[in-house]
DNA sequence: CGGGTTCTCAGGGTTTACCCGTATGGCTAT
DNA sequence: ATAGCCATACGGGTAAACCCTGAGAACCCG
C-alpha cells in the first residue's frame, strides 16, 4: 500500500457537507485536502493552482456542474483522478460522468466507510462504485456507446447552465471571460440545436437534463 | 443571553452531513448533541429517550419524513424546537414544516453562520429562516392561512404560468386578449413580488411551485 | 360612500435578446 | 497540403423585453 501522501481538492456547495468530508479525511494521514470550492468554476481554478491527486466533486455545482468540471479538469489535468460524491443516484448520471473521465462514485447516502474506501481506491489508481451502483453498470458503459440526443459542445453547456441559474447575457460573458456577442452566439447556437425558442423552454430544458436544479 | 447547555438531536440519512454539523456544533461550548439518527423512526426514538432541547431534522429521511416526523414530535414533546435543515427550497415545503410546528428553516446551501444562528435562536425559543427563505413567506404565514402558495393574482399567475409555458409577451398578450404592455405590467408585478431577476430564475420558480412541470 | 385591490393600458427611455453575417484556429478525411 | 467541417469568437441592426411613471375602470368591503 503506497503510503505517499495524496494532495485531495474537495468541492461542495454546501459548507457542512465540506467540513464533514474535511473531518472525516482529516483522521487519514495520508490524505492532505489542498483546495476547497462551493462552486464550479473556483474548483477549476484550485485545481489549476493546488495540482491535486484526487478531485471529490458535488455534481450540483453552480456555475460549473461536476459533469462538465470533469471534462474540464480531465483535459487540463489528465492524471487527476476523480471521484463524484453526490445524492444522486440516477444511472444516466453515473454514465455521463464516467463518460467524462470520472472514475469513482459515491453516494451521500453511503456510509463515510465508502468515501474513504474510494479515496483509497483513487489513490492507488483504481475505480470505486459505491454499493448502489450496480456492476452491471459498469460493463455497460464499458459496452454500450450511444450518447443519447443531440450534444451540446462544452461551451454551451456552460453558458446553458449559467442562464439557466438565472444569469443574463452580459454576467455569462464577465464569468466565462468572453464577449456578450459570444456568449449569445452558443446560445443561439444551443437553441437552435435543441430546437427551443425561448428562454423559459430552455431552462426546462435544463431542468429536465440535471443541468441544473428546480 | 442564556448559557445554559441545550441538548440537540441530530437526524440526517448521509454519514458526512450528520459529521459536519457534528463538528460544528461542537464549536460551542453551550451545545451538547445527545442524539442522531440516519432516519426518521430512530429520531422519534432517540427523542423520546434523550429528551433533547433541539432537533435538526432533515426534511428527506427515510422511513418517516421531516414532515411527519415534525408532527410526531411536536405531539409528544411540544416544548422542543424543531429546526428543518435541507437542500430544498421549496416554498410549500416551508409553509408545511411550519404548520406542521417547525421553527426554523436552514438550507443546506446556506453559510454555517446560519445553521449555528438558528440553533441560537431556537435555543431562547426564537424563529429562524435563513436569508434564501423569502421575509414575505414569514409574513404570508403568519398573516394569512391561504394554502394557495402564492400573493400572485389571478392575473400574474396565468401570465407566469405562460411565461414559464414558452411563451413570448407578444403571444401572452393575444392568448389573453390584453395589450403586450399589460403582460408586461403582470410580469413585472410578479417578478417584484417574487423578488426575481430573470426569466430564468421565473421558470424555475415556477416549476419549484407547480405551477408547471419541469 | 371612501378606500383598497386588481386589471387594464400608455409613453418613453434603457437594456437585453435575437438574427444576419464574418473570421480564425483546430481537426480530419481525401 | 488542402479543402472542409466545426467550435469558438465578434459586429451591426432590429425586435423584444425591461424600467418607471401615471392613470382610468371595475370590484369588494367595512
Amino acid at each position: 500500500m503506497s503510503s505517499q501522501t495524496r494532495r485531495v481538492l474537495l468541492a461542495d456547495d454546501h459548507d457542512v457537507v465540506r467540513r464533514g468530508v474535511r473531518t472525516l479525511l482529516q483522521t487519514r494521514q495520508n490524505l492532505l485536502i489542498v483546495g476547497e470550492a462551493d462552486n464550479g468554476r473556483d474548483a477549476l481554478q484550485e485545481a489549476r493552482s493546488t495540482r491535486p491527486d484526487i478531485a471529490i466533486l458535488d455534481y450540483s455545482l453552480p456555475e460549473l456542474n461536476g459533469l462538465d468540471l470533469t471534462l474540464s479538469l480531465k483535459r487540463e489535468l489528465p492524471r487527476l483522478e476523480i471521484l463524484i460524491y453526490t445524492m444522486h443516484d440516477r444511472e444516466e448520471l453515473v454514465l455521463e460522468v464516467l463518460r467524462a473521465g470520472a472514475r469513482g462514485y459515491v453516494l451521500k447516502s453511503d456510509t463515510e466507510r465508502h468515501l474513504l474506501a474510494a479515496v483509497d481506491a483513487l489513490s492507488i489508481h483504481r475505480p470505486y462504485f459505491s454499493g448502489v451502483i450496480s456492476e452491471t453498470l459498469l460493463e455497460r458503459f464499458l459496452g454500450s456507446s450511444s450518447p443519447g440526443q443531440a450534444t451540446l459542445t462544452h461551451r454551451e453547456r456552460e453558458v446553458v447552465q449559467l442562464i439557466a441559474e438565472g444569469r443574463i447575457n452580459k454576467e455569462i460573458g464577465h464569468i466565462l471571460d468572453i464577449s456578450v456577442k459570444t456568449v449569445e452566439t452558443h446560445r443561439a447556437a444551443a437553441m437552435h440545436k435543441l430546437k427551443l425558442r425561448t428562454t423559459a423552454e430552455l431552462v426546462r430544458y435544463a431542468v429536465r437534463n440535471n443541468i441544473i436544479e428546480a
